[in-house]
RNA sequence: GCGCCUGUGGCGAAAUUGGUAGACGCGCCAGACUUAGGAUCUGGUGUUUAGCGACGUGUAGGUUCGAGUCCUAUCAGGCGCACCA
């Protein structure tokens, strides 16, 4: 008999579900706590042994809080929108929404097996209408706000538009797309059309025509964080750069605040660099340019300027508008060609060749301070959507100018002293400046010689502010989200066009839900897949949606036909859990500022630059409108580390279908295979199980060593190809739930990436085995005793205590499986079996295990769940040692030890040592120069 | 190119934050009990040496009575950003 793990895992999940054990609800008398996880997009491969480690991470985080009296809430969903259910689709013509629902039954029977404390009441799923629902609410409120710049918040659209018919553009600082300038007079002179499309340049959701990420084979655009390498991130197909109009977020607007944000939040210094990095927060100085013999000028933006004299040449972006406008007769064939060229690269190709390439326009800039002329260049080095999309070209200190002045022999003017710039760039911003101005330009009012470059950037800012030459710029390289995708399965927008302007629902008659279509790929004339369904269009008077052959342009209106990106139903996911039932908002006032925000947050890290990005800027939007309590999602991070497969290898020696040992296989010429790591065991091949694997090794040979056929093996991706993937379900069936949680846990650093390694789980099950053991005899009786317990066992009970108290909070729960294996050595060894003892042992055990917990728990004759016992206190009385020992080291080599009283003072031990005769050995006559006593630990005579 | 992180037995890893390495687990070796089990228990297991001992945390220096931990240089691997002006 003994352990036996599958009834008791059986038995308590059904009466968990049973006695409703996780299901949370506000209350005010205890202080809440919110532990989240990363929700799962419900692939059909189903979960891996990968999959479940941030969850059993957290779970044991909230079993851990919820012992400690808190209000734990800990819910969990489905990221359920996205392309691999749209492409089975197209493959197949199943419908999404049913392979999407089938995924999710296989996670949640993979979930449930191993044991979790989610409350799945509250489940969500951003393709119910329920869920998105409120996706497309956000949304409709962002298309109706503008970011006010002086406030540092959202505020409605309406407000601007006050603003607008006063006073024009005055007195408005706002995000924008362009700086526009407008009187009142001119505002208000706009047809209402003119105005809608005025007002794209402000709203926070608007329409843009952008040069987007579009991706010839998935139909659709991509985010700058969905392109990896120039490749779609799913899949892996060629992008390219191309011109549409798009919906968009204006993230941008809130850069400083993402940026600014990441310090009072809790997360590891390299997500918070990764971001920061993505932000790319930027200061310097934006100048104008004006062409020679012209009235044209144009802006540009620099971080160095003061390099200002050693500006040899201009450089615009090929998409630039400029291009045209500067192009002289004489060039204008070689520009053409150029552009064109440069069009029809991919992005990839793009990253690739970083050959030089530009062509000159024909004109020349004016250089604002000296009053040199300066030839002007297109290069596709220099992108249009970052600063200006225009630059002043300093050879000298930047290394893809040098490289460009090298290729079309530019003059390359050095201006930092000692510097040489014969064969690279000097692009350090220290050194002393020289030749600013040169002779010739000795007039021009600004002298920068002798100055440091810090100080050199500071005096140019303040000449050409005070001159009008320009001004100080913060330059971010976060783009506004591109919020368009040609897909089926996604949001529809709530979204209808009346005139060519884009109208939202009212809020009333949301959701606008997602409509049937026939096909899912896009339509013959190119529109999206929603360009299929029939019953797709805005009655405005009737406020429903009806049949799109009645467009009439008066009453009846086409609807938007792009869905929304993956990352929309995932950026306020958090706020819905706290009130999923809610039909009349998001989250309930009362609900939201009970639960506030997430106080524990484990997922991956490759969500750093989108939804943790995107996230954080929807409930900035949010907050500022006051639908959220607080302004940061996310509290404290943890990011899990990936679980790599470990993969194993036969040698077959080549051309027969014989099979080698791995230390024999030097010895033949041998093609590895990949072999199912399900048929070996600590390396070792399972020969009768290899030769049912697949018919061709039915009549398999093996040579062999020591009897045995030893596999190769190595780290790689977890993948079927590969043969290396393992499921949860099969190490539950084999081991229990609660040795993979164990196990999971005791692999390494939670943060880590490790490969799977099925070989050492068996010391975690025998761990629980002997937990067993010690509570049970042969013939599982029960043996424990109300007996006092002995000092021994205490303090070995009160030291597992305060082990696992300090380790929890700090996620090290790699060394807490180790403790709780330290503790059941010593009591089964102390032949321990003291009820009050084994009581405490199962409670700071049940987060971890709390299948057996529960059962010993109830065996002991407890009535309610382990789960809402008390958290023990360490008593510190019971750590506390008779006699302490200390190494007595000479000279800082440790030669023997002497037991000490734990309050002996430093001059007693100092006597000891020296009267002691080991040390008279030692010290050989020599001086003590000095004597080092480190309480508890150490005493060091240092002689000589 | 810029930024961040990691290098410890045959393997996964510990190390109270500067206190005298390798906890715990796997594997391996030996033994015990067993009508054999992929069960349980006990002991051993960094290298070297017959032994005392010596040497050991990627490499080379340094600070210190004492360094896996701090400093400098260097090598290797991983991650992020990247014609960002």
């Amino acid at each position: 008999m003994g352990y036996n793990f599958t009834d008791i895992e059986k038995k308590w999940q059904a009466r968990w579900k049973e006695n409703n054990t996780y299901r949370v609800k506000e209350d005010e008398s205890k202080e809440k706590f919110y532990v989240l996880n990363m929700f799962p997009y419900p692939s059909g491969a189903g979960l891996h042994v990968g999959h479940p480690l941030g969850y059993i991470a957290s779970d044991i985080y909230a079993r851990y809080k919820r012992l400690q009296g808190y209000n734990v809430l800990n819910p969990m969903g489905y990221d359920a929108y996205g392309l691999p259910a749209e492409q089975y689709a197209i493959k197949t013509g199943q419908h999404p929404a049913i392979t999407t629902e089938q995924n999710i039954a296989r996670y949640r029977e993979q979930l449930d097996k191993i044991g979790f404390c989610f409350d799945w009441e509250r489940e969500i799923r951003t393709c119910d209408a329920d869920y998105y629902h409120w996706t497309q609410w956000a949304f409709i409120k962002m298309f109706n706000s503008y970011y006010d710049n002086d406030a540092c918040c959202a505020k409605p659209i309406a407000e601007l538009c006050e603003k607008l018919a006063a006073a024009g553009t005055a007195g408005i600082n706002a995000a924008c797309g362009k700086e526009l300038e407008l009187t009142a007079e001119q505002w208000n002179a706009m047809s209402e059309k003119e105005q809608q499309e005025t007002l794209m340049n402000w709203r926070i959701a608007f329409l843009g025509e952008t040069m987007v990420n579009w991706c010839p084979a998935l139909g659709t655009v991509l985010a700058n964080d969905e392109v990896v390498d120039g490749v779609s991130e799913r899949g892996g197909f060629p992008v390219v750069q191309k011109k549409m109009k798009q919906w968009c977020l204006r993230v941008s607007a809130y850069a400083q605040r993402l940026l600014d944000g990441l310090n009072t939040i809790d997360w590891t210094d390299s997500l918070k660099e990764t971001q920061r990095n993505w932000i790319g927060r930027s200061e310097g100085t934006e100048m104008e340019f004006y062409v020679k013999d012209s009235e044209k000028h144009f802006t540009i933006f620099t971080t160095r300027a003061d390099t200002i004299f050693g500006v040899t040449f201009m450089v615009l972006a090929p998409e630039s508008e400029l291009v045209a406008e500067l192009t002289t007769a004489e060039q204008s064939e070689a520009v053409k060609a150029y552009i064109e060229r440069t069009k029809k690269r991919t992005e990839r190709e793009r990253m690739v060749d970083r050959s030089v390439t530009g062509v000159f326009t024909g004109s020349y800039a004016v250089n604002p301070i000296t009053g040199e002329n300066i030839p002007i260049w297109v290069s596709d080095y220099v992108l249009s959507g970052y600063g200006t999309g225009a630059i002043m070209a300093v050879p000298a200190h930047d290394s893809r100018d040098y490289a460009f002045a090298k290729h079309f022999g530019i003059e390359i003017r050095p201006l930092i002293e000692g510097c040489d710039v014969s064969e690279e760039s000097f692009d350090a911003k220290e050194g002393t400046i020289i030749n600013s101005p040169t002779a010739a330009f000795a007039s021009c009012g600004l002298s920068l010689n002798g100055l440091s470059v810090v100080e050199a950037i500071a005096a140019t800012k303040k000449y050409v502010s005070e001159n009008n030459l320009g001004r100080i710029k913060v330059n971010y390289r976060l783009r506004d989200a591109i919020f368009s995708r040609q897909s089926y399965w996604g949001e529809p927008f709530p979204i209808y066009y009346k005139n060519g302007v884009p109208c939202p629902i009212p809020e009333e008659c949301l959701p606008l839900q997602l409509p049937e279509v026939e096909k899912f790929l896009p339509t013959e004339s190119g529109e999206p897949p929603l360009g299929h369904a029939k019953m797709w269009a805005w009655d405005e008077a009737n406020r429903c949606i009806v049949d799109k052959t009645l467009i009439d342009e008066k009453n009846i209106f086409p609807l938007e036909l792009n869905t929304m990106p993956g990352f929309a139903g995932s950026s306020a996911y958090y706020l819905r859990y706290m009130d999923p039932k809610n039909d009349k908002a998001l989250v309930s006032e009362q609900a939201d500022k009970y639960w506030q925000n997430v106080d524990l947050y484990v997922g991956g890290t490759e969500h750093a630059t989108g939804h943790l990005i995107y996230s954080r800027f929807w409930n900035k939007f949010l907050f500022d409108l006051g639908y959220s309590v607080v302004e940061e999602p996310f509290k404290k991070l943890v990011n899990q580390g990936m679980i790599q497969g470990r993969s194993n290898f036969v040698y077959r020696i080549k051309d027969t279908n014989t099979f080698v040992s791995l230390n024999l296989s030097k010895e033949y010429d041998v093609t590895p295979l990949h072999v199912d790591v399900n048929i070996v065991k600590n390396d070792e091949l399972d020969i009768e199980a290899f030769r049912a694997w697949r018919p061709e090794y039915n009549d398999a040979e093996f040579i062999l060593e020591d009897g045995k056929y030893i596999c190769g093996w190595a780290v790689e991706k977890m993948s079927k190809s590969m043969y290396n993937v393992v499921n949860p379900d099969t190490i539950v069936e084999n081991f229990g739930a609660d040795t993979l949680r164990l196990y999971e846990m005791f692999l390494g650093p939670l943060e880590q990436s490790k490969p799977w390694d099925t070989n050492g789980i068996d010391g975690c099950h025998r761990f629980l085995r002997k937990i067993w053991n010690i509570c049970f005899d042969k013939e599982d009786n029960l043996v424990l005793t109300d007996e006092q317990p002995t000092r021994e066992e205490l303090k070995a009970i009160h030291r597992l205590i305060k082990k696992v108290s300090e380790d929890i909070p700090n996620f090290s729960y790699n060394t807490t499986v180790s403790a709780f294996m330290i503790c059941a050595n010593e009591l089964s060894s102390l032949k321990c079996n003291k009820r009050s003892v084994m009581e405490l042992f199962v409670i700071v055990l049940a987060p971890f295990a709390p299948h057996i917990c529960e059962e010993l728990w109830s065996l002991m004759g407890h009535t309610t769940s382990v789960c809402d016992a008390e958290w023990p206190k360490c008593n510190e009385e019971y750590l506390k040692e008779d006699s302490i020992k200390y190494t007595i080291s000479f000279n800082g080599k440790a030669r023997f030890t002497m037991d000490f009283a734990p309050e002996a003072a430093r001059e007693e031990i100092e006597a000891a040592v020296l009267a002691n005769e080991q040390s008279q050995k030692y010290l050989d006559g020599k001086s003590i120069k000095k004597i080092i006593v480190v309480p508890k630990k150490i005493v060091n005579i240092v002689i000589g």
